[in-house]
DNA sequence: GTTGAGCGTT
């Protein structure tokens, strides 16, 4: 039941009707075929007469909240450079930083190419990602059988990059596409940023819009209940680590981007000697927080199901073994599978990974101003339990992250003699601050029991830690929507975090299947 | 004529 969606190259443009999926969504590569070059979709709100993205997630266009309709969606062409020039707070660095940018395209491998399929056909489909400039096949000297692998360049970074961010459905095979010797890992930047200082009247569809101008965002995420930050991705880590410490003015609000991972941290602390090249990023071990690592729902976290090979094994410095977490945690322990997998660019289950400085939310080690009593803020909690951020050498970020996977919830919510209830878990499951590496193992604290509530209305540490951790745990749900290249089949733990319905086996139809193996896969992908 | 992890006759 595909129903077609009009599509313009531009306004004044006669439409084109494009098929949906059967789930709804309209592919990415559909639309190219048509408007090669195309990164995304737009269209005129009719009740607010804003233009709105479309959202694009993983080579998918999702419909608007109220279905395709009758709209007519303009086509969304990467911009080249082209700035707005609104950008009074920008940071000369960070401008500069962008401005390097690497564009260089590189030869990339396909990996998995049905036998039959011809240069000619693999330059076909790869031409709709934009300009080729050399496709190739390799095929036995003697034979002229094809091997069954091939390579391909495009003249266009953009189209390099989205490429590599999917994997590809040629002639009936899933294809991947990767830079060649590069094991496989198709992103090696964070494509996530942190938001701060947010308002509350700064939706998602602001921060999209806003950000988009910059480079194809793929994901959008607002903490509810209001937390003052967002995260926001990008296709393009590039982009994404090119904002990190700017201002930007949204709402006539400045908001602060700063890196969502802390891997300057550890990169401070030499633990990136010997990182590869081209290799797995050395991500944490996706330990305790998470609807993976806690048993939550997976129809919002990913790949919590697992895919991809297992690396966490706690040995890794970088690959922290999954904690599950203390009694808080109840993990499935899948927290290495998601810290190791080569589809993790969404990071279903990162938990400290994404915690922002504290300083952006505001909080700092420093006594408030105003000597107001009672605030309840952090200082002030941690102050009351003989802990002094401020004297911590450490990132504040890293502070919140020890305190919540190293079970000092429950310490301090026991120093303040406040409810224990709430800061109970974590502890027995962690260790991995310490011993897997900066964000490995750790479980979730503050999993169980009623908010904390100190005596008075004095919110306790307890309940800020609870409050830090809520929002890990939904922004950790949140990012299974975000980039990721998806396997093909749709195993559970595999659908979109948007809530939409279960992405079935790639082609249209079939019931859900379970791979045994990705020869299986391939096997039922046959279409003869 | 078969195959399905890998890495490019020139």
């Amino acid at each position: 039941m595909a129903s077609y969606i009009q599509v313009a190259e531009d306004d004044g443009e006669e439409p084109i009707e494009l098929p949906s999926e059967d789930d709804g969504t309209l592919l990415l590569s559909t639309l190219a075929a048509q408007f090669p070059g195309t990164c995304g979709l737009k269209f005129r709100n009719p009740e607010t007469k804003a233009i709105r993205g479309v959202r694009l997630c993983e080579g998918r266009l999702h419909p608007p909240e109220d279905g395709w309709g009758q709209n007519v969606y303009y086509c969304v062409f990467p911009k080249e450079n082209k700035r707005k020039s609104d950008d009074h707070l920008e940071n000369s660095t960070a401008k500069t930083k962008r401005m390097e940018t690497k564009m260089k395209c590189s030869d990339l491998i396909i990996l998995g190419l049905p036998w039959k399929t011809s240069e000619q056909q693999l330059r076909e489909y790869f031409e709709s990602f934009g300009e080729v400039l050399m496709a190739q096949v390799k095929k036995d000297s003697k034979t002229g059988q094809s091997k069954g692998f091939g390579f391909i360049r495009f003249a266009n970074h953009e189209s390099q990059i989205r490429v590599m961010a999917q994997r590809h459905l040629i002639d009936g095979r899933w294809c991947d596409v990767k830079v060649p010797n590069s094991k496989g890992a198709p992103q090696q930047v964070p494509c996530k940023v942190f938001v701060g200082r947010c308002t509350e009247d700064i939706s998602a569809d602001d921060l999209r819009e806003y950000f988009s101008k910059y480079g194809e965002v793929t994901d959008v995420f607002i903490p509810k209940p209001f937390r003052a930050f967002a995260f926001v991705t990008f296709l393009d880590p590039d982009i994404a680590q090119a904002l990190c410490g700017e201002d930007h003015i949204i709402k006539q609000t400045s908001v602060h981007v700063s890196e969502a991972s802390p891997k300057s941290d550890y990169q401070q602390r030499g633990y990136l000697n010997q990182q590869q090249t081209g290799g797995v990023p050395p991500r944490g071990g996706s330990g305790g927080v998470g609807p993976g690592a806690r048993g939550g729902p997976m129809d919002k976290g990913g790949y919590g199901g697992g895919y991809g090979p297992p690396a966490g094994n706690g040995v890794h410095p970088f690959h922290g073994g999954g904690g599950g977490g203390g009694p808080g945690g109840s993990g499935n322990n899948m927290g290495g599978m998601n810290g190791g997998s080569p589809w993790n660019q969404g990071n279903a289950a990162r938990s400290s990974i994404d915690m922002p400085n504290l300083q952006t939310l505001g909080i700092t080690g420093q006594a408030p101003p105003g000597g107001q009593t009672g605030t309840g803020s952090l200082t002030n909690s941690l102050a009351l339990a003989g802990i002094n951020l401020g004297a911590l050498p450490m990132n504040h970020a890293l502070v919140a992250a020890a305190l919540n996977q190293a079970g000092w919830g429950g310490l301090i919510g026991n120093l303040q003699n406040t409810n224990p209830n709430g800061a109970e878990g974590g502890g027995p499951g962690g260790g991995g601050f310490n011993q897997a590496g900066a964000f490995g193992g750790g479980g979730q604290g503050n999993a169980n029991g009623p908010p904390p509530q100190g005596p008075g209305g004095t919110p306790s540490v307890g309940n800020f830690l609870n409050w830090m951790s809520q929002a890990q745990v939904v922004a950790a749900a949140a990012q299974g929507s975000a980039g990721g290249p998806q396997p093909p089949s749709a195993g559970p733990g595999n659908d979109q975090a948007q809530g939409g319905p279960p992405n079935g086996p790639p082609q249209p139809g079939g019931p859900p299947i379970v791979w045994k193996s990705r020869q299986d896969k391939q096997q039922n992908f046959h279409s003869n």
